[in-house]
DNA sequence: AATGAAAACCCCTCTTT
DNA sequence: AAAGAGGGGTTTTCATT
């Protein structure tokens, strides 16, 4: 028997249906659970605060709709710098610049991985500009979204 | 002067200061905002609502941690197809596959660029087979993210 | 746009099985 | 693990400025 520490948290049919409601809403009032899954409200609470305290369900947050108030370009952003040391600092300076959504410091081709927001191509030439100019970057490659077609969160 | 339509929906301080509450928890509630913004909850009430009409505050959602569940590896593919009229059958046969969170057409090298959460490396491997099986896909590249060091929302 | 007051609703705890 | 009952807080509406 594999232990939890491995597989994760157990989920049964009624967390996963309770999950994916809060997952959809996190507003999702616990009486419109209990009357999904035919559980009392009681009941779905406690299963609630189980699964918090776990932290299998986390935080709940609003979106921002970064289009309606201008920003209209995603884009992910390569980025090799010339010493894989120069890592931790150039995240320090990362955070620093608003427009950086994401970073990763990933396998393969980049040793970071950024998703950046802009309001227009000039404003993500501004941002690569900066990027370039950070302590240790040498070279950057820019993906530009022109559709996101799939966006959500993970089933299983 | 600028539209609406360019420049996007005018936020003011209180708009902002309300829009970053909320972004951090989506459950702050009307007392504690109107304590925090120095308005009355029904003065909040009513910008949420406009807010909320107009797109520019989206749906809240809870988050499920992946990791708790046992999804440990976060990695981003490139996606090259043979031609780019093959795009949207694509989408529809990635739309099938759980694992990939996000999906993007987009500029530069690659034609589909996507997010995809798995268990471990093994289940990567699957993933990856199973994506090369797809029609019109030639070849993709990986890269897997050994440390998500920012992951946060657009701040204006 | 903002306010106070009232109504409706919801969360959360307690007790019990 | 689940259920019902009750208190306290929250959202939402209404009338007013």
């Amino acid at each position: 028997m594999k232990s939890a520490v491995e597989t994760g948290y157990h989920l049964d049919s009624v967390d996963k249906e309770i999950i994916y409601m809060l997952m959809d809403n996190a507003k999702t009032s616990l009486s419109h659970i209990s009357k999904n899954v035919g559980i009392s409200t009681t009941a779905v609470h406690q299963r609630i605060k189980k699964l918090e305290q776990a932290g299998v369900i986390e935080n709940s947050i609003s979106f921002l709709n970064p289009r309606k108030i201008g920003y209209k370009v995603v884009s992910y952003i390569g980025v090799f710098l010339d010493q894989p040391s120069h890592y931790h600092d150039a995240v320090k300076a990362l955070k620093e610049v608003n427009e950086v959504v994401e970073a990763h410091y990933t396998t393969g081709n980049y040793t970071i991985f950024l998703k950046v927001l802009c309001r227009d191509n000039d404003h993500l030439m501004e941002i690569l500009n900066k990027l370039q100019k950070l302590k240790g970057v040498t070279r950057t490659e820019t993906f530009i979204s022109l559709e996101q077609s799939i966006n959500r969160q993970l089933k299983v």
